[in-house]
DNA sequence: TTACTATATTCCCTTATAGGAATATAGTAA
DNA sequence: TTACTATATTCCTATAAGGGAATATAGTAA
């Protein structure tokens, strides 16, 4: 394993690590959808949901096709499902353990 | 899913975000390593390593003990693992497409 | 106690990331 | 052509993240 290999890893969670594109990948589980549907949805302004789309896409995440006016994004591979409900799924063990030790 | 569920996988996966953070969990797969053995193996300062496993902890990522003046650190839960292969796997597959594309 | 070892933390500075506002671009329609 | 719609990009500024160097802390040993 080479040190570009931890580069592009960290390039790839660095794509998930912010809230608004965990929103879009969360958005686009149930199938694509344009940047007008992200946006109100989202209740963001529409230059930075197209800012966030596009990191997702240049990590390769999402991927995107024209339709008219309307640009459709949609998600690259669904494993990136599996990721996310895998993470989620730690966390919330994370969370537990640490709150009996509150207690 | 609220607001806050967005926030803290993305913390999570920010967490991830480095690449002497990946490397020190590539590290810890094979198992528990003090700091007095990551330092050398990624050739990077002992402050350094000592703030990024500071992050990995605070995420949950990882766990420490003491034993004698050396601080142990293992990996919470294997199933990280599961993620970052998961994610290599989506990333080489990525890589691929767009080779391809070029040619 | 002092001296030493392993690790953590702080200070300071540099760079990266993010967002608001404005603007640019691409496609549509008349 | 002009006017319009949807999306992308740029500019600028504020905040976050990261690293080097120095220092602090905790435990060991004499």
């Amino acid at each position: 394993m080479t040190c570009k290999q931890f580069i592009v890893e960290a390039d790839f969670f660095k794509a998930m690590a912010h809230p608004t594109r965990m929103q879009i990948l969360e958005l686009l589980r149930t199938g694509e959808k344009c940047v007008c549907e992200i946006t109100p949805t989202l209740g963001k302004e529409q230059p930075n949901i197209s800012r966030h789309l596009a990191i997702l896409k240049k990590e390769g995440l999402v991927q995107s096709r024209k339709d008219g006016l309307k640009v459709i994004y949609r998600i690259s591979d669904p494993k990136i499902y599996n990721i996310i409900d895998l993470s989620a799924e730690l966390i919330r063990k994370y969370l537990e353990d640490k709150s009996v030790l509150v207690k």
